[in-house]
DNA sequence: CCCATTTAAGTAAACGTTTACGTTACCCTG
DNA sequence: CAGGGTAACGTAAACGTTTACTTAAATGGG
C-alpha cells in the first residue's frame, strides 16, 4: 500500500541500491541523480520501513522497560526520564507493566525477545535467577534501574539505599529526635527494604541511640500501608516523635493518619519520606525527604543500555547522588 | 545467532514449511512429525523472530501511544489500563512524550510510521489538523483519549466534560455555595477547557447565580498554576466560599496554598477538583472530585483500537459515565 | 487392483530493506 | 594508446518468516 523503496527507484529511473544508498549518504552517486530520487521521494511520501530494516541488520532501534506498576508516581518519572533521552538518541520504548507477577515479567521478557528489542531495562524489582536465566539466553543488554544484582554483566544505576537512609535519620536525630520509628517497605526486600533498615539502624547507633525492634514497622511501599502503620505506630509506640518512611507513599499515608488522629505534623510528630515524587511537594505540609533524581536516573541508565547496545561492550554501574530536601514535616526539637 | 525456523527445520529433517505449520497448528502434518518438531523447538530453544513475521503479514502487534505528558499521574493511570488491555491482547505498546510540542509530536508520528504501529492511541491533546492529516496519510486507526474530533474516522472515549463541570458545581451549590469561583484550565482549550467553564456556568444559571467573571481564573492544570490562582481569590475576590479546580492538581495547589494562607479547608473555603487522581486521595484532607474513570477509558480506548485493526471498521465514539466522589473538602453550609 | 481422493509433506516466492559484488564508461598516466 | 583506476551505477543474495502451489505417498471405493 505506502510506496516502498522499489517504487521510487521505477519513478526514478534507477535501481533500488542507488536509493537505498542516497537515503543513507553513502555516496556513489551522481548529484543529479540524488537530486532525482530526492524529488520522487518526496512525491511519492516514501518512507523507509523500519521492520525490514531491522530484519537485515538486526536492530529494531527499540527497548524494552519493565515496571512493577506503570501507574505508580515512581515508575512514571522514571519513564519520563527514560523516554526523553531514548527519543533523542533515536530509539522507542515499549513498556511492560509487571505487577510484580513472576508469570507475567516472564510473559513479557519472552514478547520482548520475539520483538527483538535491541536492551531491556529492568526496573524496581529483585533480578530473580529466573529473569536473569532467560536474560541471558536473549543476549541483549540491560541494566537495572534501582535494583541491584551481582551478576557482572548487568550494570544498575540506583542510590545508595544504606546511605540514604542513614542520612536520613541522622538529619532527624541533628533536630533533635531521638525516639524515631521506622515504617519500612516490603519485608526481606533485598534492595529498597534491608539496607534502608540497615541504613536506619547505624544512624541511630552512630548517635548511641539503640536500635528498638519495637519500632520498626512494615509497609509494602504504598500509601495504604503507610496510614496502616502509623496507626500501629500510634498505639504501641506514642512516645516516638519521629517516623522516617521507606517511601514518599507510605510518608503521606502517614501523615494522613496522623492529621486524622488530630495530630499536628510536626509539631505534634514529624515524618520523613524517600523518594520526593512531585507529590512530596504538594502535601500539606509539604513533605521533607530523601531525594531520589528518578528522572535522571532513567537518562542515565538509558544511556548505559544504548552504549552498551552501540559498543558491545558493559557498562559501569553507577551510584547517583542522593539529597535531603527540607520542606516543612520535621521539627527541630533541640 | 538465535536459531531460526530454518535451524529447527533442518534439525528435525522437515521443511520449514513445516515447521511453520506446527507452530500455527495449521494441519497438515503426521503426529509424528508434530512430536519431532515441538522436540526440537525446545531443545534448540527457538523463538519466532517477530520482525520477519511482521515484514510478511504486515502486522507489528503493536500500538503507539502518545501522551502530552508520561509522568503526570493522569497519563500514568491511562497508560495502565491501555497497557493491561493491550498486553492481555498480544499487543504491545510504545509510549511518546510530546511534551505539548508540535514538533515533537510530528517527529513521533513519523517515528511510529517507520516503525509500522498497527494503531494509535492519541492522548489527551487537540487533534491540529497537521496530525490529521499525517495520521491520514498513515492509514492507520486512531482513537483519541480525552480529547474530541469532528473527523469521522476517529473515534474517541471520554468523558462529557460539560455534564461533568455541571454536576460539580451543581454539587456544590445544593451544599448551600452561591459564590463560587473556578480556576480553569488552559484558556482556549476546546476540550478541558471551554466545555467546563460552560457547565461552570449553566450550573449557576440553572440555579439562578448570575455568572461572574471576576469568579473566574485560568492555570494550565498544573499543580503550581492552581496555588497561583488561589492567591489571585484570596485577594481578588475573597468572599468566595467555594473553589471548582478543573484539574485535581489545580485543586490540590489551590487546597494548599489556602492553608498556607491560614484558611482551613473545608471549614473556610470548600474546594473541588476535576480527575480523581490517587493522590485527591491521599492529600489532607481528602479531595472530593469528580471522577474520571481513567483506567477503564485507557482500556475502553485500547479495545475499540483492537477492534477497528482487527475489523477494519471504525469504532463509535463513547463517552463515559463521570461521578461525585465525595470526600472532605466541601462543606455543607445550608 | 486401479484410479481418484486425501494426507503429508516440500518448494519457492514474497515481504522491504541492506550490501557485497559485478559491470560499465570514463579519465588519467606513462 | 594500452592499461589501471575510479566514479556511478546495477544485480542479486540475504535477513526470518508465511503461504500458495506442487508433489509424492497413502488411502479407499468400485
Amino acid at each position: 500500500m505506502n510506496p516502498t523503496i522499489k517504487d521510487v527507484a521505477q519513478k526514478a529511473n534507477v535501481s533500488i541500491a542507488t536509493v537505498s544508498r542516497v537515503l543513507h549518504n553513502l555516496g556513489g552517486y551522481s548529484d543529479k541523480t540524488k537530486q532525482k530520487v530526492d524529488r520522487t521521494i518526496k512525491e511519492l511520501k516514501y518512507q523507509p520501513n523500519a521492520i525490514a530494516r531491522g530484519l537485515i541488520n538486526k536492530r529494531t532501534q527499540t527497548i524494552g522497560v519493565l515496571f512493577p506498576d506503570v501507574s505508580s508516581a515512581f515508575s512514571s518519572e522514571l519513564l519520563h526520564g527514560i523516554d526523553e533521552f531514548v527519543h533523542n538518541h533515536n530509539y522507542s520504548v515499549v513498556v511492560c507493566n509487571t505487577d510484580q507477577d513472576g508469570k507475567r515479567t516472564l510473559k513479557y521478557l519472552q514478547l520482548l525477545r520475539e520483538k527483538q528489542v535491541d536492551g531491556i531495562l529492568f526496573s524496581s524489582e529483585v533480578l530473580k535467577k529466573e529473569y536473569y536465566d532467560l536474560l541471558e539466553d536473549m543476549r541483549v543488554p540491560v541494566v537495572l534501574i534501582s535494583s541491584q544484582t551481582d551478576f557482572p554483566n548487568m550494570p544498575y544505576v540506583k542510590i545508595d539505599d544504606f546511605q540514604a537512609a542513614y542520612d536520613a535519620v541522622d538529619y532527624m536525630v541533628t533536630k533533635g529526635h531521638r525516639r524515631i520509628a521506622m515504617i519500612s517497605g516490603t519485608k526481606g526486600d533485598p534492595i529498597a527494604g534491608t539496607p534502608r533498615i540497615e541504613g536506619y539502624r547505624k544512624a541511630l547507633e552512630a548517635h548511641g541511640i539503640a536500635f528498638n525492634s519495637r519500632y520498626l514497622f512494615y509497609g509494602d511501599f504504598m500509601y495504604e500501608s503507610g496510614g496502616r502503620a502509623m496507626k500501629s505506630i500510634l498505639q504501641k509506640a506514642p512516645e516516638v516523635t519521629a517516623v522516617f518512611a521507606a517511601s514518599d507513599e507510605m510518608a503521606i499515608g502517614a501523615l494522613s493518619t496522623a492529621t486524622q488522629h488530630g495530630l499536628n505534623v510536626p509539631e505534634d510528630i514529624s515524618i520523613m519520606g524517600y523518594d520526593d515524587l512531585r507529590l512530596a511537594r504538594m502535601v500539606n505540609p509539604p513533605l521533607t525527604t530523601v531525594r531520589q533524581p528518578l528522572h535522571d536516573i532513567g537518562m542515565i541508565a538509558s544511556g548505559k543500555l544504548i552504549d552498551m547496545i552501540e559498543s558491545g561492550e558493559i557498562a559501569q554501574s553507577q551510584i547517583c547522588a542522593h539529597s535531603i530536601v527540607e520542606r516543612q514535616t520535621v521539627r527541630n526539637i533541640t
